[in-house]
DNA sequence: GCAATACCTATAGTTACTAGAGGCTCAAGT
DNA sequence: ACTTGAGCCTCTAGTAACTATAGGTATTGC
């Protein structure tokens, strides 16, 4: 069946999940996931059940990927949707946000390049022997080794 | 009741899951989960069914908390276990792991410092007005407004 | 003897998706 | 008109590496 539901009087042109997933980098599992979790309005539908997409939900979606990208967290790009659809509030919490989430990057940036750094120096040193003698296990056995001050403090922190 | 069961011949000291926790920086709650996952060997249990624990288990438990905080995955874990319990065999092994782990941490340090500059300067672009003239807001919106040339993907608009 | 603490198992929750099963719908070719 | 294949639908489960909770038992200290 054609669409006759949708679009009776303006000349806007729909897209289906697909198109959208791919305007926009993403998977069209991510598309509904994301209408799932109340980041994306639930679409329209033709009728035969399929979700029409407009020009609005591309730079939607755009923002949240885009924010994902910089690495905000879901809750985080919930919020600054939420910003961002009251263009005339103060940008103070934005601001706010961003700032926060700027901190936690560079802690993750400070722990990773020490975890580098270290890393390399093992490698560096292995001189290619037995496991036994094999400094990179020698280190990983013991923090002591380690020519880092500070523990290394957790898988998480590096993602 | 008093432990019976454990150390007949030996002066070992035994101790409990709370006391290795504590010792090698984690939580009870992981300890269970690395024996149930086959990184730690089952310990032995007390007449009342509680774990007890050895210096070995100290060691390995260091060693796996210390691979953990390089960044390495509990897979990879498995393998420098296993490579580590073998001291004759050659270690080439872990220097590929180790290479390959270093690899993959210098790829996201590259990102996250692009991410890291971006946000920057998204923050220090934002004059403090209203939501609908931030520049913090624009960026996420439109990645041509970024200055990075490349990691964050799709915001080919179709129309 | 009793309370506080530590421990036990089993199960579910976390984050941000991704994958699969089983079944409709749509567009194109014959 | 029929068929084929791609695309879409819902629902459920799986991923990594834990963490938390519920409901119960053991140990320890006074």
């Amino acid at each position: 069946m054609k669409e006759q539901k949708l679009a009776p009087s303006t000349a806007q042109r729909y897209i289906g999940i697909g198109e959208l997933a791919r305007a926009t980098g993403c998977k069209p599992e991510t598309v509904r996931y994301y209408e799932q979790i109340g980041l994306l309005p639930s679409a329209p539908r033709n009728e035969g059940n399929q979700r029409r997409y407009t020009e609005a939900a591309i730079r939607r979606l755009t923002f949240i990927r885009h924010s994902r990208d910089f690495g905000f967290s879901v809750e985080a790009v919930r919020e600054l949707l939420e910003m961002a659809d009251h263009p005339a509030m103060p940008c103070q919490e934005v601001d706010t946000l961003a700032k926060r989430h700027l901190a936690e990057v560079e802690a993750r940036l400070a722990r990773l390049t020490s975890v580098r750094d270290e890393l390399q120096r093992m490698i560096d040193q292995c001189a290619g022997g037995s496991v036994g003698q094999c400094q990179i296990i020698d280190v990983l056995s013991d923090h002591r080794l380690c020519h880092q001050t500070e523990p290394h403090g957790g898988a998480a922190v590096i993602g």
